[in-house]
DNA sequence: CTAAACCCTGATCCGCGCTACAAGGTCAAG
DNA sequence: CTTGACCTTGTAGCGCGGATCAGGGTTTAG
């Protein structure tokens, strides 16, 4: 089975299941003569699981921890099922940062109702995003602003902030 | 007021600032004789201002969208309006896609506890997660691989491009 | 013989929002 | 004068999952 077979039976284009090889989540295929790649059946299931392995959340990284442990002739059963609890952790974190700001979006929308166009002054950019109750909070990014060597920032002007 | 300054007062580095500046979020500051950005009160409403529209959601991309409008003179608030609608419509399908997610995983979590780990067998990598019912499906990551519905195809024959 | 459709490797690019580094100029304190 | 904190510019890197290109070789059909 060429390159372009197998990714014609898996609904893919051939660059991403060299990507995968390079990433050390297929193993490397035999070859022909001409130095074309020869996938058998396994590859198939090989490329699904992967596929499966996303449609469940998990990066390229944690796949790889997968297959990893499996040529190792490890049962990854255990490993797996700690990701997929760690996933499940994450997803409902997310979906509750999202919740909060579908509630922001929505405050502002009618917010923007309330108010009168007309009253839109340039020093405010846009009245309705006005940031007259300023809080630093990150936009459901869940990123830290880093310990500097060059103190410079340590003040912040709005309230106390805890992630 | 100094860049370092401007920095410490809305709690942001400097270079973050710069940075903004560059992706035309901030107006180019007037400039002492040592070449020193020198800011007004106005720049701290400015940062404040994209912080805001971060914490909504937007990008910054979009945050420009808005200020180039209010650099051209128009009031901005319709297409505020619009940009936080269809935030508010992105924020709800993610939710969902994390919904359909969370139960995907809560079925998978549940499948590894029925699954005995002896019988997990090398030609699946592991059967928790073996593709039997395998579906082509984006990881719900947000992220739309392009309407590509040719299948596999290295080359594939120039399609139309926008932008 | 030529063109098209495959295949190969290696490198570079994308969006996102910064962050960090390099290599210098400026300014106030000691 | 020296030190150190500030400022300037430009450039490169991160993580993610590929996409795209450059520059070739191989195979098959006409």
């Amino acid at each position: 089975m060429l390159i372009g077979e197998l990714a014609e039976a898996v609904g893919l284009p051939s660059q991403t299941i060299r990507f995968y090889e390079r990433k050390g989540l297929m193993p490397a295929p035999a070859r022909g003569g001409n130095g074309y790649r020869s996938y058998d059946d396994s590859a198939v299931t090989c490329v699904k699981f992967i596929r499966t392995a996303q449609a469940a959340g998990l990066t390229l990284v944690q796949i790889r921890s997968i297959v990893d442990l499996r040529d190792q002739g490890a049962r990854p059963c255990t490993h797996v099922t700690e990701l997929i609890e760690g996933k499940l952790v994450e997803v409902r974190r997310r979906m509750g940062e999202l919740a909060a700001l579908e509630k922001e979006l929505e405050q502002l929308r009618e917010r923007s109702q309330r108010l009168d166009p007309a009253d839109c002054t340039d020093t405010d950019i846009c009245h309705i995003l006005a940031a007259r109750n300023y809080k630093r909070r990150t936009p459901t990014n869940g990123r830290m602003p880093a310990p500097r060597t060059t103190q410079a920032t340590d003040k912040h002007p709005g309230g106390p902030e805890d992630d």
